[in-house]
DNA sequence: CTTATTCCCTGATTGC
DNA sequence: TGCAATCAGGGAATAA
């Protein structure tokens, strides 16, 4: 479940080695990892192709190329993306591999297939829909507030919504609920502008200090050298129920929320 | 326009 | 112990 923190890990860990690489060559294991356009169009019209820049929106990742094409990637659940500069160990997981003309091998690895690959004209075919960018200085209180007031859903099914707000899944729109002491189920529409104003604060500090720590592994997450992230210790919120709140010692509770598993801390989120 | 539900996929977990 | 059923969830598609 790579989140906004996680990517972002991801894009900044290829990005030096990769603006100014040129794809030699595109192997597809599972041709479905392909959305945009066929795998037989990607796998012809990629090679020859150089990075620009890699760059981040939401939880997607955009490889923006010297032809002014984008090719994107995205890990849903289980996806990751590792460089390396020999073959990859067999793995029955291994998606993809996209070599370079350094002969460094970037591989897409994901057991569940969720994760997709685009290579687009224009990346707003794919990313244009999303909500702003939460760290980004255009997201700003006053903003969150505004569109809050639009919703008559629960806060916390709003902030996983991509299109309201990018980047942010089940796990940080929970640490972000706790950090504001906000109750997953409030509806958005009720929202104080004081409390949009903490759950804005909220937002970006429980992004950062997962970004600090390279992102939060609890299963498959893995940054662009094959490592887990250190952020499982150090979220607020215990993802098992039962578990002692870390402010209050109150026992967490576990709701489902539009089938997602939602943890909170009835205390400290009343 | 909005919000809610179903489905994809497979390793891990639970239940009998 | 073993095998089947259930769970997990991002987001597209679909329904209302």
């Amino acid at each position: 479940m790579p989140e906004l923190p996680e990517v972002e890990t991801i894009r900044r860990d290829l990005a030096p080695t990769l603006v100014g690489r040129r794809f030699v060559s595109v192997e597809l294991l599972w041709p479905g990892i392909v959305r945009q356009p066929t795998a037989e169009e990607l796998e012809r019209r990629l090679p020859g192709q150089t990075i620009a820049e890699v760059a981040r929106r939401g939880k997607y990742l955009l490889f923006r190329l010297e032809s002014g094409e984008t090719l994107l990637a995205h890990l849903k659940m289980s996806g990751s993306l590792v460089l390396r500069d020999t073959a990859e160990a067999a793995s029955p997981y291994l998606r993809a591999v996209l070599t370079l003309d350094d002969g460094r091998r970037l591989g897409f690895y994901d057991p569940r297939k969720f994760g997709r690959l685009w290579l687009v004209a224009d990346e707003n075919e794919v990313v244009g829909k999303l909500g702003p960018e939460p760290l980004e200085p255009e997201f700003t209180p006053q903003e969150l507030y505004t569109r809050l007031l639009r919703h008559g859903t629960p806060i916390k099914a709003l902030l996983c919504d991509q299109n309201f707000l990018a980047g942010i899944g089940n796990i940080y729109a929970d640490e972000a609920l706790f950090y504001a002491g906000i109750h997953p189920l409030r509806l958005a529409r009720e929202m104080q502008p004081w409390e949009a104003d903490r759950l804005h604060c909220a937002i970006r500090i429980s992004l950062e200090r997962a970004l600090a720590n390279r992102g939060t592994t609890f299963s498959r997450y893995r940054d662009a050298y094959g490592e887990p992230g250190r952020h499982w210790e150090a979220l607020l919120v215990p993802r098992r129920p039962g578990a002692p709140c870390t402010r209050c010692g109150t026992s967490i509770q576990r709701i489902r929320l539009r089938g997602r598993g939602t943890y909170f801390c009835p205390d400290c989120q009343g």
